[in-house]
RNA sequence: GCGCCUUUAGCUCAGCUGGUAGAGCAACGGACUCUUAAUCCGCAGGUCCUGGGUUCGAUCCCCAGAGGGCGCACCA
């Protein structure tokens, strides 16, 4: 025969009657084994267990809405198609209810012998957990008042052929709810509403972007020369081009360059690679937002970060309230602002500037326990006690501003202080969220800093910067004042969401390979 | 990378000083026309993470390794 569908024919018979008899050595086994003879069954009466579309008239939210509030024991006229996956199953003999679940919701499905006739009961009863079908049937409410679907017809739309989690508990192994998220989205209502909350951020943020003006843009993921942030890349290689690539760190200086290009507002929000270390708030691909507005300096800034906490917090989940270190704040309320050596001040009583001499900023940080590296100067000291000594403390939302120059390659010297950045950073429940500057737009003091990156480099600094020839070069034919923002998404996503870990937000985090 | 904890049936979990393993759910057989994690009766299901060692005997004790969690370190 040559039609092309006959090998899979011949592998369809083959494998399953094959692995019906090597199977059942263990319960998964014997279960898959069980199920996949009854597909046999299935195609041998002359049904197709994977159908190829199905219409539906009401998605189950829907069925919700319109008949809601239903009086017990009643039924409607309103005839009904859905489709879901069934979850639970009673079987009380001559009848069945089973609880059927779409992506929104779930609802029970009533199955009466004496209405669907003994063939199509049985076919029904032999249904496994998991599989998907399609209902068409009257909407009724029972004689305890849960919502219903009196089926008339049943139609299988996907074979399950491996077991779900418990039906109670659902997955609760971290491990395996990573790995197989599919399982997990299956059986934990907490699982998908995180994920929500993910996608209404997000959604949030577009909108409140484009309301404002900005456009949204799409710049490399592979770069030449890796930077805008300090932070250690994943390399590649381009065959064809025979050229080391690295997957980016930032997406800073091509948003900047679009601003040399004059379009004023733009953002992007993209994934973001760095070949650090794993942990509750770290994944080494994550999600960041970054915006420029030209004509605006770090204090516009600050104003719509809040502005877009706020919003996205109430899209997300109607407040504006969140958990912190589980109390409630108010993001709506105006955040603290400060500077960083005065953070620092308060913390050990002591006066810190980066023009201070190191040797004074050296014996600050032994006294607090801080190790000084070698290319460490007076900025990074400064920053380090700062980490030390006030980061965790930062519970409620804070705008930390006027980080030293030495750690701000990127950022525009303090208008009224020439050892500080207009930069900040925003810590919320001790983490940091975003991050922002009056942007540099001088070319030749951006080649000055560059070059005290490279210098930094080459004493030792793994995660200093180069000179990137092109940006500058973009630089040189004039950036307007720009005010630039960075926002950490998954970490967002768990201060609204109240996550622990950072891969509770994100779908499938990265983890060590798996054994099969 | 370091420290602590953890890994037992498909899932969720028990398991005493060291005497070769149990429950609930799911599955299977049966009863049941209003259940809600249905209930009831019955039955089946195991590389106790892996490899060594101690012991008459190891799920249990020791050593090494693997996976996972948390903390530290790293990480603007």
């Amino acid at each position: 025969m040559a039609s092309p569908f006959s090998r899979w024919a011949n592998y369809r018979r083959e494998s399953v009657s094959d692995e019906s008899v090597e199977l059942g050595t263990n319960g998964l086994e014997q279960e898959k084994a069980r199920r996949l003879g009854s597909l046999d069954a299935l195609r041998a009466q002359g049904t197709n267990p994977y159908p190829y579309r199905f219409d539906r008239s009401h998605t189950l939210g829907e069925i919700r809405n319109e008949f809601g509030a239903l009086e017990a024991g009643s039924e409607t006229d309103t005839h009904v198609t859905v489709a879901g996956r069934i979850l639970l199953k009673r079987d009380q003999g001559k009848l069945i209810f089973a609880t059927l679940q779409d992506r929104e919701t779930s609802i029970q499905l009533f199955v009466s012998k004496a209405i669907v006739g003994d063939d199509t009961f049985d076919a029904i009863n032999n249904l496994d957990l998991g599989d998907w079908v399609g209902a068409t049937g009257i909407v009724m409410t029972t004689r305890k008042g849960e919502l219903s679907i009196k089926v008339d017809s049943v139609v299988l739309l996907s074979k399950a052929v491996r077991p779900l989690p418990d039906k109670w508990h659902g997955l609760t192994d971290t491990d395996t709810r990573y790995r197989q998220r599919y399982a997990d989205l299956i059986g934990n209502e907490e699982s998908r509403r995180m994920f929500a909350v993910r996608h209404a951020v997000i959604a949030s943020f577009r909108r409140t972007l484009h309301e404002r003006g900005f456009i949204e843009v799409e710049t490399p993921v592979l770069h030449v020369e890796p930077g805008g942030a300090h932070a250690r890349p994943f390399v590649t290689h381009h065959n064809a081009l025979d050229m080391t690539l690295y997957l980016r760190i930032a997406l800073e200086l091509h948003l900047k360059r679009l601003i040399v290009g004059g379009m004023e507002r733009v953002f992007e929000i993209g994934r973001v690679f760095r070949n650090e270390g794993i942990s509750t708030r770290h994944n080494p691909e994550f999600t960041m937002m970054e915006l420029y507005q030209a004509f605006a300096d770090y204090t516009d800034i600050m104003d719509l970060t809040e502005v877009l906490f706020v919003n996205a917090a109430n899209d997300a989940t109607g407040s504006s309230t969140v958990l912190i270190d589980d109390l409630p704040v108010d993001l709506a309320k105006p955040w603290r602002r400060v500077r960083m050596i005065d953070l620092v001040k308060e913390a050990t009583g002591v006066e810190v500037h980066p023009s201070q001499p190191r040797e004074q900023l050296v014996a600050l940080a032994e006294k607090h326990g801080v190790k000084v590296l070698p290319h460490f100067g007076p900025g990074k000291i400064i920053e380090e006690l700062f980490e030390a000594t006030c980061e965790a403390a930062l519970r409620e939302p804070t705008f930390v501003t006027g980080h030293p120059v030495e750690i701000s390659p990127l950022a525009r010297v303090d208008r009224n202080d020439p050892y500080l950045t207009e930069r900040f950073e925003l810590f919320v429940g001790g983490r940091e969220l975003a991050n922002a500057y009056s942007e540099l737009n001088d070319p030749v003091e951006q080649r000055l800093r560059f070059e005290d990156e490279q210098k930094s480099k080459e004493a030792g600094n793994a995660e200093a910067g180069s000179v990137d020839e092109d940006f500058l070069r973009a630089m040189e034919y004039g950036m307007p004042p720009t005010g630039g923002l960075g926002i950490g998404m998954d970490r967002l996503v768990m201060l609204i969401g109240n996550a622990q870990s950072i891969r509770d937000v994100i779908l499938f985090p990265t983890l060590r390979l798996e054994a099969f």
